[in-house]
DNA sequence: GTATGTTTACATTGCA
DNA sequence: TGCAATGTAAACATAC
């Protein structure tokens, strides 16, 4: 993606979407993440068109934000207290515009769990009776991974060092995820299904629960929080770079493994 | 109160 | 021409 100087455009509209746009703001920062209002001014100092009609284009930029599962949300670290959360790029949406139009990707990048899917499929019956499904598949997973090359997986994932689907096994991986109201597997009848990072809220009620169900956060060592895909557990589980286990909210305990360590919400 | 984030609905646009 | 991506508007929730 070209990265355009300050004054590279006049007051005329650039050729660039929303989409484009922030994820030039995000990639031309030194970390690679930004606060909303960070990207706000990035597109300013860059595109004179943006700084009218400021309520109009933020709006949809923050639509965009949330609505597209590119940009994952990265909560502040305690030591800086402030409004929002950052915003950083999904490492594996880096060819969105490798069709060399940054007006309109070839293909929305989506993640594997969509909120929208989410909110529709995953009550906890639907939990309970995709659960046998989907140990089934982890564990042709498991012993897919186990069967193919001994070679190391090639790492892609800078954030999480989490390697890329190797192309080299017996199976395909968008086979596995055909179903995508299938959930995680674990030995505790209370896992829940995989999603975006919604809230940390604390719940109390019965019927709050359920809804914090689909929440959860993958934590990294630096305290990063990014969206959890089911590709990510079945790729983390394919190299056994992670156990996975639900954990109470009131617990507030996490599991360590290899560095990673996984809170489920609920 | 305001900024931020989520969701829905609908319009517009570009591609196959 | 249909479908999917994108843009826009708005309502609402939540955090600071």
């Amino acid at each position: 993606m070209p990265r355009p100087g300050k004054s590279t455009y006049s007051s005329e509209k650039p050729p660039y979407s929303y989409i484009a746009l922030t994820a030039m703001a995000i990639q031309n920062s030194p970390d690679k993440m930004l606060l909303l209002n960070d990207i706000y001014k990035f597109i300013i100092d860059r595109f004179p068109y943006y700084r009218q009609n400021t309520q109009k284009w933020q709006n949809s930029l923050r639509h965009n934000l949330s609505f597209n599962d590119c940009f994952i949300k990265i909560p502040r670290k305690m030591k800086r207290p402030g409004k929002g959360n950052y915003w950083s790029l999904h490492p594996r949406c880096g060819d969105m515009f490798d069709n060399g139009s940054y007006l309109r990707r070839r293909k929305r990048f989506k993640g594997i769990f969509h909120y929208n899917k989410l909110k529709d499929e995953n009550t906890f019956s639907n939990v309970k009776k995709n659960l046998s499904k989907t140990r089934q598949k982890i564990t042709i997973l498991k012993n897919a991974a186990s069967n193919t090359s001994t070679s190391s997986p090639m790492i892609c994932d800078e954030h999480t060092s989490l390697p890329c689907t190797t192309k080299n096994s017996s199976f395909l991986i968008d086979d596995l995820l055909a179903d995508q109201s299938i959930s995680l597997s674990s030995s505790s009848p209370s896992s829940v299904p995989i999603g975006s990072v919604q809230s940390t809220k604390q719940q109390t009620s019965p019927t709050s629960s359920i809804k914090q169900e689909r929440f959860q956060q993958l934590l990294f060592p630096e305290n990063i929080v990014r969206k959890l895909t089911f590709l990510d557990i079945l790729t983390a589980h394919s190299h056994k770079h992670l156990n996975v286990y639900p954990i109470h909210l009131h617990q507030q305990q996490e599991h360590q493994t290899t560095g990673l360590s996984l809170n489920f919400l609920y």
